[in-house]
DNA sequence: AAAAGTATTCAAAGCGCTTTGGAAGGATAC
DNA sequence: GTATCCTTCCAAAGCGCTTTGAATACTTTT
């Protein structure tokens, strides 16, 4: 059923090289005949062998990734949602993927490992923590990589897609601020994690801005998970001065929270104003909370999804994109957002 | 650097024909031979270039994944875990993955496309509902597969891993009954999975052998998460006359409704029994909850790098595996269960 | 009109492995 | 002693693509 290369071109009257080059893009090629191949191409449904391509070429046509297997991190959910960008844009262009699980104190040999194996021509990183030392590790192997997010300190040239989490959280303190909140607390990622520490920075930026400090005692990290988020604004509302506000890294987080203010009763948006970072998870959607929240959004599987883009464009050697892009997230104010109390 | 099969050849004094034999364990070689190439492949460090073994055996070398797009599944913390333990293994043998990322209503198609792409030579199903349609359709792409879960109705001749759902929680409510508890209620997973069907059969069957009906209203169905545990057990507890004792599918459903158990103030083992179907992921041990939970155990990793093996044992015919594993899972009894109040 | 490009195409080699179809040599059978 | 059978090894073909090095046919230049 299948036609290969060599069948396609005799259909033709072409020989291999020929229909290859005008496959591939090469410019030695009559415009017309090229059309002719396209057409052909149509009609057969060839599809060239991977296998074939991956020998001849000596790329691999798959990408690495290194699943992390450390508290906090692996199975979660953010993770997944990743993921399914990153796969959504490979399998467009059929490319493979290879998995490897790490714990931490392994994760060296296995970059090694896999840069060594010729399985794959790329890889991924994320999770950056301040002076990451990966980046390095992956410049040294000389394979190419794209980071997402980027790390704190250290080398500053690598590419890498990241969200200028900084200003994220630096908006939506200042909008708070503007609100006439003066005690807004932080429900953060992990404190090693280097969009934790941006996101923090951005709220003490924002509040710095008006002769206001951080209360280091309003900041919690923690893994982001619903439970976390619970537990850390429970003690929040349980302290005499409780933030009028707070910032959640995640709306995983932040379902926690509202439900810990709930509890307590106060209501959110007059009582409490609540942001969180939406990271466009389908299964948590901030319209759908009870009070409709006010979030910075971004969206995680598309960052995947540009990523493999980046990725796949560099193996391919086709597309230019630029090195570093840094996105800015959007704030969406919805009702969860109010002017403090008492103002 | 790396040596290929030519030079390792060379190197001994063989044929290529011979060292390639020597390698896939092939009886027509010298016993002798075979140690001295084995012996170089230690010392050179060889190994076969994945891509030339596709070409040549017309294997891919490489598992299909669906990844269901779906509510209540996409992005299912369950997912991550399950799929570390396909990667742990397929790392292990140089499997690589092709990642689908699917909406459930192409599916089909991107069975299809898959199965006839010639990237993967097997492929494993997951989330399975009663009278799954996909069995039958990848019977007839006939495309090696393993199941993770089992259907209900349908064809029975298929391979599949499952754990035995209906035991499990069968055990669970005869322990609960034993206990003296009658009214039972069930955070169960999404109603259309059969793994929720099967539980539900157990606690009903177990119920049924000591003349007691299950009370269909405390019964839930919804996505695992967190929040949804929280809400069954809080309508659960709203109701005039609340169950002694609750079954959760899942500990991160249980995570929720020990919350709304705490929340109403009452305390678990004695007012209230709690058992949750664990998982075993890494961020949510039972045994670290307020009151240490009692369990079904089965390893969702363990779950996934046995059928990796199984699939991978397939493709490269060895290793003879079962066609339908049922594993049972472990009934570990801690602190949350105890005799139903007033008795 | 010869020389020198330019555009377009092709035959064949090569990527690194598996596998087919012998072949050589010794042991066994007749 | 010849025929037959193992055992053990090998040369060479082939998997389906890319790419090198020419070849062919036109144009353009001189």
């Amino acid at each position: 059923m299948a036609v290969n290369l060599k069948q396609l071109a005799e259909l033709l009257g072409l020989s291999q090289t020929t229909v290859s080059r005008a496959l591939n893009g090469y410019p030695e090629v009559n415009a017309e005949t090229r059309e002719r191949v396209l057409q052909a191409v149509r009609e057969t449904g060839y599809r060239p062998n991977r296998a074939a391509q991956r020998l001849a070429t000596g790329k691999a046509y798959s990408i690495g990734l290194v699943m992390p297997i450390a508290s906090g991190i692996d199975s979660d959910i953010h993770f997944g949602e990743f993921l399914a960008g990153l796969a959504e844009e490979a399998v467009k262009h059929d490319f493979h993927f290879v998995l490897n699980p790490s714990a931490p104190d392994d994760e060296e040999a296995t970059f090694r490992r896999l840069a060594a194996s010729g399985n794959v021509d790329a890889l991924f990183l994320a999770y950056m923590r301040a002076n990451d030392p990966r980046i390095a590790m992956l410049k040294a192997l000389s394979i190419p990589f794209v980071v997402h997010g980027r790390s704190i300190g250290g080398a500053k040239d690598y590419p890498f897609v990241d969200i200028d989490n900084t200003a994220a959280f630096y908006d939506a303190a200042r909008l708070l601020i503007q609100l006439g909140h003066r005690r807004i607390a932080l429900i953060n990622g992990p404190e090693y994690l280097a969009f934790s520490l941006r996101r923090k920075k951005g709220l003490t930026r924002a509040l710095e801005e008006k002769g206001l400090r951080l209360d280091e005692t309003l900041v919690h990290h923690s893994a982001m998970t619903d439970e976390y988020g619970y537990r850390s604004m429970q003690r929040f509302l349980d302290r005499p001065d409780p933030p009028t506000a707070v910032l959640c890294s995640s709306t995983v987080l932040a379902l926690g929270a509202v439900r810990a203010i709930n509890q307590a009763s106060l209501v959110i948006g007059s009582d409490i104003s609540v942001i969180a970072h939406d990271d466009v998870l389908p299964m948590l959607k901030p319209e759908n909370f009870s009070v409709p929240l006010t979030t910075t959004r971004s969206s995680l599987r598309a960052a995947g999804a540009r990523i493999a883009k980046r990725l796949i464009g560099g193996i391919l050697d086709r597309g230019d994109y630029p090195e570093q892009e840094l996105w800015r997230a959007e704030l969406i104010v919805r009702a969860s957002t109010g002017p403090a109390p008492g103002r």
